[in-house]
DNA sequence: TATAAGTAGTGTGTATACAAAATACAGGAG
DNA sequence: CTCCTGTATTTTGTATACACACTACTTATA
């Protein structure tokens, strides 16, 4: 009998995980609007399963920043101000810089291929204004640098950081005139990891954060 | 009838916050160790409550990095090993860092005073030995730092990050021979800020937390 | 008409019940 | 003696039940 053969459990997620990915889901892609709120009977009958589930779905949105409860009053999706996006930024700056350096320290070459390989496929994507693909792309070249970082909380807390953005992203991606510095500060970053040069790559993808705060905060104040 | 008489609900928190708060101070000084299962029924038994509180009480400690579950199996404490101490430390020090400078932009002069008192505080209690009260006006002492940078959400990750350490640190405030450098490196820290010297202040709290990742790195090693 | 009390209706907080999976252990076959 | 298998027990996963808080609307009263 061979060794190789494990049943793969990843396939079985608890309710609660569904959930609380579908509602994160949601959120991010703006169904479930900032403000609007997470009744659990109501989501319970919408998704087929009990409240259980959902509450504890709820608790896990609540610590990702995606949702507020009130006691005794109920969820609802958390809103985001300009101020609350500033934080957050201000935050995910530091930290970005941080695993930019460590992926600086540590990356293969193979990980370089694979930045390349994102980075192709961003600029391809964004010649055909294919704003999904864009943002697919994104996430990918910023995966391969995190990974880079060895330091799987960071990667986790990056994630989270990032995910506070997306549901703006949609938006300001769909502004094309935004695409040539988003590919330019790219292929400085890759360029900068693949000489190296450490201090080179912190410092672009510092403003490749500012430059992003600014475009979001915009779309932030169009929307009041 | 005045208009000032609120019934400061406050007061009430619901049970999973209660028992949410227990069990984290339980994991935190070390009365449920590391690796120690948490087991719904027994915890419910032990704490009088059902199970649901329980549920949702440890769902918050998991994000919160003080839990880990298995589906299907539980959860149970979360184990540290040095490789995790210094993920954490690492982001700590990205994130102190950047929360010394800000506060050093923002900081007022009643802080100060408030820095000050903790300072002092701490030299008193150093002096004495009092573990406890050092813990206590530690904290005291970056939280002043820590409300001075205006971002709440930095606030909540580094009490989050500096909670991840406190299971060891009672351990490491035992070893009296630390004092000295704590307490010259608050000093430090106080001067920069007072003088507004934002690198100085930014090179200190870099080697204070350096310096506190190699005390408790050792003590993690001297337990293994 | 305006205000206050009452009252249904909705929603959360908590407990409990039942199902299914994991674990531990005992007994039997080789 | 070892390994496998069947079974009892423990524990989690999910659903449901009930109590209490909050909301909003209605009705009564000044």
């Amino acid at each position: 009998m061979t060794d190789k053969l494990e049943l793969n459990m990843n396939a079985y997620l608890p309710l609660r995980d569904v959930v609380f990915n579908t509602l994160r889901e949601a959120i991010l892609k703006g169904e479930l609007k900032p403000g609007e709120r997470l009744m659990e009977l109501q989501l319970a009958a919408k998704l087929g399963v009990s409240r259980t589930p959902i509450r504890e779905a709820i608790r896990m949105l609540e610590l990702e920043g995606l949702a507020v409860t009130v006691p005794r009053k109920g969820a609802e999706v958390a809103k985001m101000t300009e101020k609350d996006m500033e934080d957050v930024l201000q935050i995910r700056k530091a930290l970005d810089e941080l695993a930019v350096g460590l992926a600086c320290d540590n990356i293969q070459e193979s990980d370089l291929d694979n930045l390349y390989v994102a980075l192709e496929n961003f600029e391809a994507s964004a010649r055909e204004h294919d704003v999904k693909r864009i943002a697919q792309a994104d996430v990918e070249f910023h995966d391969v640098i995190y990974q880079a970082t060895n330091n799987p909380k960071l990667v986790n807390m990056l994630n989270n950081l990032r995910e506070q953005m997306y549901r703006y992203r949609v938006e300001y991606l769909k502004n094309e005139d935004i695409y040539p510095t988003l590919i330019r500060e790219h292929e400085e970053i890759f360029a900068c990891l693949k000489e190296k040069d450490r201090d080179g790559v912190i410092r672009v993808m510092s403003y490749h954060v500012v430059n992003q705060e600014m475009m979001v905060k915009n779309i932030i104040r169009e929307q009041e």
